[in-house]
DNA sequence: AACTTTGCTTTAGAAAAACTAAGGCTAGAT
DNA sequence: ATCTAGCCTTAGTTTTTCTAAAGCAAAGTT
């Protein structure tokens, strides 16, 4: 028996944590890729709770971890009470003197779009301060601790969600480029811009064209848009545009279409606003 | 501006459940009792919160804190979070294939009315462990990693609640002296054991006959009501006996009671059940 | 059959967080 | 006026948590 010393400890809570993120989302990965840590700090701590609770929550195989169904009673309970944990201290975060708005949106956007923008936006936020941070994915608005994301993805028709801009494929390059592109088919001479994680640009709109590259043509890899654009600009070649982000060299002239055959895009600029911020956020960055 | 480098933390969870504890129950020193570490630990969690937050929560006066009314906004909806882990977790420890039954008690109930009935008791709960702690005051059952406890409180007639014993106050000491004792008079020359925690004791018993101890009366406090039965037993005086704690005595004659004159009290031996234990447990004790 | 990939685990060491202990402060109580 | 109750602060220590890198094993791939 033992009078046993100290008092028994409750549950680890930022293990529960971990162990509620992986176990919604079905792989310690992403669940490390959630709170930002690394895999192995995922490991560490569901290793705990199963320490702690002295029973087995995922049953791991070679292509991931399946939940136990011990783990299976905890998830629904867990979930829903950090839900409500985040959206109170979200909704206490707004309460500040000196509130905070977050902003998750790709590099891109950030530069080509919102920068452009940003005086204004400030202006009208008046107190409340403005973070933007640069996310290759948009996050999953109600568990990080984002307050609005603004993403070129697929929209949903969620009530959360507003479409700013339409996307759409254009070839864009300086004007003394432009200057030598009478036909598409002279694209095969100049060398081609794009971005790595938008590979594809390319391949989509000349395919959707009925054109084709030749093998040996000339491109140049970036991994960021907005330098793409920016050696576009320098007259360094041709870049395949996303309108919402060469909207803004187009209007001062310092890019051009050579070609007006744009092809709509399946996604769009989507502005996703959290739970408790203010619904104007999204006519402020419309205007 | 400043494309903020790494991304935004989500609250200190750790932080949070130190302010719902200071919240709900009004004070940093009770707060740090609930979760058994110092007053210190628990200020610098609310600093922590409220410096992520970046608003006050609490207004320190000298007497004590109180809630903002940023801090009343957050109050319920973390309780309500905070409990619903703690189901959820409790639950899960039930699941686990080598189960333990953590139950609270007083060290004296432990050790005068718990350890007779512990064989028993293992027995029958079979392949569940039991944990015993120690402990002064009730613990809060919601709150406390606490599966069961046991101690001399005045009932409230809830159902989570069975009174196994109702408390009387009566004189006991070894056959030896009760030889010397022919009335209540007799106890002036008889050294008058009690326990601290206990030390009205002689006060109520002797105010309720009618009696009174002379100033010089002969007392020997003990901080252990167990060690205080233990002497009376050897015949080092007359202790105050609290039924459900000496019963087991007076049935192996190791102790007697000289005088029939019991007290009831309005306490009892009172089991507390947690949420998610077997309802058989109070019978079991009572057999 | 030998690679490659995917995804979790393990370790050691480093970084961060939490805790304690001790001294201070303030306002109401004695 | 002094005490007391309660919270705060600080410094230093202990504990926890995290990362990075190497390991492993099942499932595909070539």
């Amino acid at each position: 028996m033992a009078l046993a010393p100290p008092r028994p400890k409750g549950p680890p809570l930022n293990a529960l944590r971990a162990f509620e993120a992986a176990a919604r989302l079905g792989s310690f990965a992403a669940a490390a890729e959630e709170l930002s840590v690394t895999a192995g700090a995922i490991s560490q701590h569901i290793k705990q709770i199963e320490g702690w609770a002295g029973t087995t929550l995922f049953v791991r195989r070679a292509q991931g971890v399946a939940l136990t169904s011990a783990g299976r009673t905890l998830l629904a309970p867990l979930t829903l009470a950090f839900d409500n944990i985040s959206d109170a201290t979200s909704l206490l975060r707004t309460l500040s003197p000196k509130p905070t708005l977050n902003i998750a949106t790709l590099p891109s956007i950030a530069q080509l779009w919102l920068q452009p923008r940003l005086a204004q936006v400030r202006a009208a936020l008046g107190a409340t301060s403005l973070s933007v941070y640069a996310l290759e994915t948009p996050p999953d608005m109600r568990r990080a601790p984002f307050d609005c994301s603004l993403f070129l993805q697929k929209p949903t028709g969620s009530t959360h969600e507003t479409v700013l801009v339409q996307d759409s494929l254009l070839p864009v390059c300086a004007p003394s480029v432009a200057a030598r592109l009478k036909a598409p088919q002279d694209l095969a001479n100049e060398t081609l811009l794009y971005d790595e994680s938008w590979h594809d640009d390319w391949p989509i709109w000349t395919k959707a064209h009925g054109l084709s590259l030749p093998p040996s043509q000339d491109l140049a890899r970036y991994s960021l848009y907005a330098l793409a654009v920016a050696n576009a600009r320098a007259g360094f070649g041709v870049l395949m545009g996303h309108m919402p982000l060469v909207q803004n060299a187009l209007d001062t002239g310092e890019l051009v279409a050579p070609f007006n055959m744009p092809l709509t895009s399946d996604k769009a600029l989507v502005l996703q606003l959290g739970q408790n911020v203010p619904q104007d956020l999204a006519s402020l960055l419309t205007a």
